[in-house]
DNA sequence: TGTAGCATGTAAGCCGTTACATGATTGA
DNA sequence: TCAATCATGTAACGGCTTACATGCTACA
């Protein structure tokens, strides 16, 4: 019984592999969407609430999380069949290659069909934004300190997400030097 | 009348904006997914056959781009309301922040599931699809060769594809890191 | 003669979004 | 008491994919 689902719902269901120090953490759809865009975001996706709340539902219709109430609202946990579930897409599945979205590097290929400034305008902004999404993972980064030890909870989260500072900081070089070389076309 | 169409819609009529010599090109539905494959896909898409063929119905609809009859097929231009339609896209919508999907990067942070043996192989291979599409970026870059300097026809295309060799450079070292440092985890 | 590439679509269906709706709790 | 946050969904719809179908041309 393979399960045929949607990278984004496992995605969704390994969040819930990270226990704390008692056991797997339980979550409510709302703590998950928390969750979900703190770290998720910066390199998959991040779901909206109503997706969330159906993801859920569908892992719990297949067993693979399972609802308890509780006081915070209806909770999640991860069921054994979720964990090997998840095991056997980690080692069975292909991953693929990524696909990246940059509107940036879009409207950069048609700058022909702008004046330099607005592309300039474009690239200063995107700097900013770059600046800003960068202390997000910034403070995620921090919080993991002190779990992000090799065999630590935390281990591979800070390793992805070093790997995303250093993919802005990369970013922020590349741009500055796009701004550079269209200032000096003109 | 702004025109309120995804963004696919403008990257695939901004490639009809690359004129050879003789003024902008005439390009099949074929063709234009040939260009598409070769551009587009390293930041934004790579449409379906079916949808580049939705995507060229929808556009002539709206007189953005208008179809021809020709010895290969039907061929499409882009119209002066299609170029402008672009510039107005271009000037006045937002850009918004670039998503990535990285299923590697969302693998590797859920590695406590696996043995260690089994990430180190992910990330093996996904060097070698990295290798892969660098290479494809490559010859892309090759192709532009002589009309890339400033104002020229692809000076943009060009700076969108030393970014891509950049990105792909880059990453190439923090996976080779990643390996690094998790062999020595062990 | 058969396979690969050129050329053009239709149909079904999933993923995910936005808009909308509801209600409890907490703190300013 | 009002706004923000927590909490949970439904409905409608758009984007894009896969699967399927068709036919022509060039070439080995």
């Amino acid at each position: 019984m393979g399960q045929d689902l949607p990278v984004t719902s496992f995605a969704l269901l390994g969040l819930f592999t990270f226990g704390d120090d008692d056991g797997p953490r339980s979550l409510t759809g709302y703590e998950l969407k928390q969750v979900a865009d703190a770290t998720l975001r910066f390199y998959w996706v991040s779901p909206a609430m109503s997706q969330v709340y159906k993801e859920l539902s569908r892992l719990a219709e297949r067993g693979l999380v399972s609802p308890s109430d509780d006081e915070r609202g209806t909770t999640y946990s991860i069921t054994s069949a979720g964990r090997s579930a998840l095991e056997t897409w980690m080692r069975e599945s292909e991953p693929g290659f990524s696909v990246l979205k940059h509107p940036i590097a879009l409207r950069l290929l048609l700058g022909h069909l702008v004046d330099p400034s607005t592309t300039l305008a474009m690239l200063r902004n995107h700097l900013e934004a770059l600046d800003r999404e960068r202390e997000a993972l910034v403070e995620v980064r921090e919080s993991l300190r002190g779990a992000d030890a090799p065999r630590q909870t935390f281990r591979h989260p800070s390793l992805v997400a070093d790997w995303g500072l250093e993919y802005f900081a990369h970013e922020r070089l590349i741009i500055d030097d796009l701004i550079r070389r269209i200032d000096q076309d003109e």
